[in-house]
RNA sequence: GCCGUUGUAGCUCAGGGGUAGAGCAACGCAUUCGUAAUGCGUGGGUCGAAGGUUCAAUUCCUUUCAACGGCACCA
């Protein structure tokens, strides 16, 4: 009888320690909180519920297992995040009415909120912002949950002006429910949770910057105004936070790009780069040690056409599919006339900047015949491309119109698909760590909805994938439909200084582009047999690689790569030709070194030589001449050695060897 | 491409309806110096571009280009 009676009116409660404790069903977060310690009830922010976050105020109906979310728990930080920008809403239609609201979520170190109005917000109106969120914290109202009908919700939302709002429940799945906040006055749709009140946002954040987006991610729907803002658990995190930020802004590529003299960019030649000495230098070092890579890996290195005519492009499929982002260039003899046309006659004929390399590789796999033999064939380029980017996706050295590829294409049988993707991986990591980032994260992007090829064909390139994921127990996310139109792909992503992501190398499995270029071997039975086709990249861009690598080092580059690995700097011209002699020793030795005799200081040229980061400084004076010695200094120290120069020459010989 | 911001000397920036200014850099001279800026001097800009308003525009207006911050895109 007792037991029955507890079934219906008791609920177990399962603590995080495994303890359990019995409730009255209907019992809440803030209740069971507040049964264990007071201390616990006036930290507590939100409760998990079988691993679902929920409003402290919820009833809890039936046996579950339980964790009390502080405002200190990294959930709790979410919270703060997504009520501030509920709080940001509040002050924003205060202050401008007639404002529409859209959405605000949690974002990775804050939040944002999009707004509808017709006039633009500005980063001056932030303090007025700022002022007003304040005051609704320091208010500090209830967040209180309601669950409404949904055509009254429509209705409500509707008569308020809000249609954003409106679309948004009309959209969400019968099942949903229809959850409303309020915060004092004001009301949201929200899928929730919220903390107990606005008085637990706290101070600690900070309007950043504003932006448009587009509604719901549509380029064909309206542009909204998005507030950014940063919000923490208190000032000092905050602040931390800030540093971060302006210190990440001196790793800049673009800054450092233009300081330490490694490349430029000009109108005239948007998107493209101008490598300078220095620049150009890295690359050759970096793309002698992906050849070097290349080569032990069994790759077979090529180099194809920059220009092709349309029709090839036609055969390729990206003719139809990305010719907008194409540069086409008409195959016509251009008119001389002074002042005349460009071209006398309309081009009937076009060609192409290849905007990749794969069909080009294909036409080489082409050539006389394949044999099973000969797979699987490796085929690399550095690859120059051109793609036409819209001008806002235009970035530094990340995003250009002419970049190069670290291409290649692995023709291979069916069966050689595992091996050829846990060699690839195994490599990329290789080289990741050489280069210095162990810190990247593996995507696996499925199918996109535009595609082509059949599901059959798509589940066995997507397993494939992944179970060479698997096998090398490498970690992973799948982000769901995006692969590339022909087939899926694993994209490994680094960040740069101030944590936006950026795809650099990529491997795609592709089933469709021998078949549609018609590549073929001839298998051990003698007949025809269509190749697979890997897609891959370890660097991705090589301009893009080496702008995160700039950011990645702040500019102080390991000592092989660096552009000048060693200065020879003089005290007084005393001892000038010593270090003419010390220089031609550094460079017999393969060493990238320079000489300076300039009459200055030497706090001058140290100070010179450190902001350029130049690794090793090489100062000799009348002492070390007479001693045959050199005073070293290497970047970052202050501290010198003297060594004998044969010595230090060798030591340096040993130190600026590539990694591989 | 879309929304917003910015554009003055090589760089960082100030100024403002009466045709521009600082620091650093460059150049010249002096200084020969022991580990993050020696001193003095000189030169340098059709104020992003085009058009308009005005007696007068770098300044105000319009258009345009580029860069920057996002969004969308990224084979």
């Amino acid at each position: 009888m007792a037991e029955a009676q507890r079934s219906v009116k008791d609920i177990t409660v399962t603590l995080p320690d495994g303890a359990k404790r019995t409730y009255a069903a209907g019992t809440t977060g803030m209740e069971i909180a507040e049964s264990i310690s007071k201390s616990l009830a006036k930290a507590v922010v939100a409760v998990k519920i079988d691993g679902a976050m929920s409003d402290l105020s919820l009833p809890i109906n039936k046996d579950v297992s339980i964790s009390l979310v502080k405002r200190e728990d990294a959930e709790g930080l979410e919270l703060i995040r997504h009520d501030c920008a509920h709080v940001l809403a509040e002050a924003v239609q205060k202050l401008y009415p007639g404002t529409q609201v859209t959405i605000g979520p949690n974002i990775e170190n804050g939040f944002f909120y999009d707004f509808f109005r017709n006039e633009p917000f500005s980063t001056e109106d932030f303090a007025a912002i700022e002022a007003e969120m304040k005051k609704i914290v320091e208010r500090g109202a209830p967040f209180t949950r309601e669950v409404w009908d949904r055509n009254e919700a429509i209705k409500f939302f509707k008569n308020k002006g809000e249609n954003f709002k409106a679309e948004l429940i009309q959209d969400l799945p019968e099942t949903e429910e229809i959850k409303i906040y309020r915060q004092g006055e004001w009301t949201d749709l929200c899928r929730g949770p919220h903390m107990p009140t606005t008085k637990h946002v706290g101070t600690a954040f900070k309007l950043m910057k504003v932006a448009g987006a587009y509604w719901r991610g549509d380029s064909n729907k309206a542009v909204l105004t998005r507030i950014y803002g940063t919000a923490w658990r208190n000032d000092k995190e905050l602040q931390d936070y800030l540093t971060q930020i302006e210190e990440a802004e001196k790793r800049d590529h673009r800054k450092l790009g233009r300081e330490l003299e490694l490349f430029h960019m000009q109108d005239e030649a948007q998107g493209s780069v101008f490598w300078h000495p220095k620049g150009w230098t890295i690359w050759v070092a970096l793309e002698a040690y992906m050849r070097r890579r290349l080569k032990d890996g069994g790759y077979l290195e090529v180099k194809t056409p920059q220009l092709m005519d349309s029709r090839f492009w036609e055969a390729s499929g990206h003719w139809g599919k990305y010719r907008e982002n194409m540069f086409v260039v008409p195959d016509v003899v251009p008119n001389t006339e002074e002042g005349g046309k460009v071209f006398k006659e309309e081009p009937k004929h076009f060609m192409a900047l290849k905007p990749m390399n794969c069909p080009a590789h294909v036409q080489i796999f082409k050539q006389g015949i394949k044999s099973y033999r000969d797979l699987p064939m490796r085929l690399a380029e550095f690859g120059c491309c051109h793609r036409n980017e819209a001008h806002g996706a235009l970035h530094g050295l990340m995003r250009v119109r002419q970049f190069t590829q670290d291409d290649a294409h692995i023709f291979c049988r069916e069966d050689q698909i595992m091996e050829e993707c846990v060699k690839f991986c195994e490599l990329t990591k290789a080289i990741y760590k050489d280069l210095g980032f162990d810190d990247y994260v593996i995507k696996l992007e499925t199918r996109p909805e535009n595609r082509i090829g059949s599901d059959a064909l798509w589940d066995k390139a997507e397993k494939g994938l992944e179970d060479a994921l698997k096998k090398l127990g490498m970690k992973y996310d799948i982000s769901p439909g995006d692969g590339a139109f022909y087939g899926p792909k694993l994209a490994f992503i680094i960040r740069d200084a101030i944590g936006r992501e950026w795809g650099c190398g990529t491997l795609q499995l592709d089933f469709n582009l021998p078949e549609r270029l018609d590549a073929l071997y001839t298998a051990e039975d003698g007949s025809r047999q269509r190749p697979v086709m890997l897609h891959r990249a370890i660097l991705g861009s090589i301009e893009r690689w080496i702008g995160i690598m700039i950011e990645n080092y702040a500019g102080k580059l390991p000592l092989w790569l660096a552009p000048v690995q060693c200065v020879v700097a003089t005290i007084t011209s005393e001892a000038d030709s010593y270090a003419e002699e010390v220089v031609r020793e550094l460079r017999a030795k393969g060493i990238r070194a320079e000489l300076d005799i300039r009459n200055e200081k030497i706090n001058y040229k140290v100070r010179e030589h450190s902001l350029q980061k130049v690794p090793y400084l090489f100062v000799v004076g009348k002492r070390e001449a007479e001693e045959r010695n050199v005073a070293i200094r290497q970047l970052g120290s202050d501290a010198q050695k003297v060594v004998n120069m044969e010595v230090a020459v060798d030591d340096l010989k040993q130190a600026a060897q590539p990694p591989y």
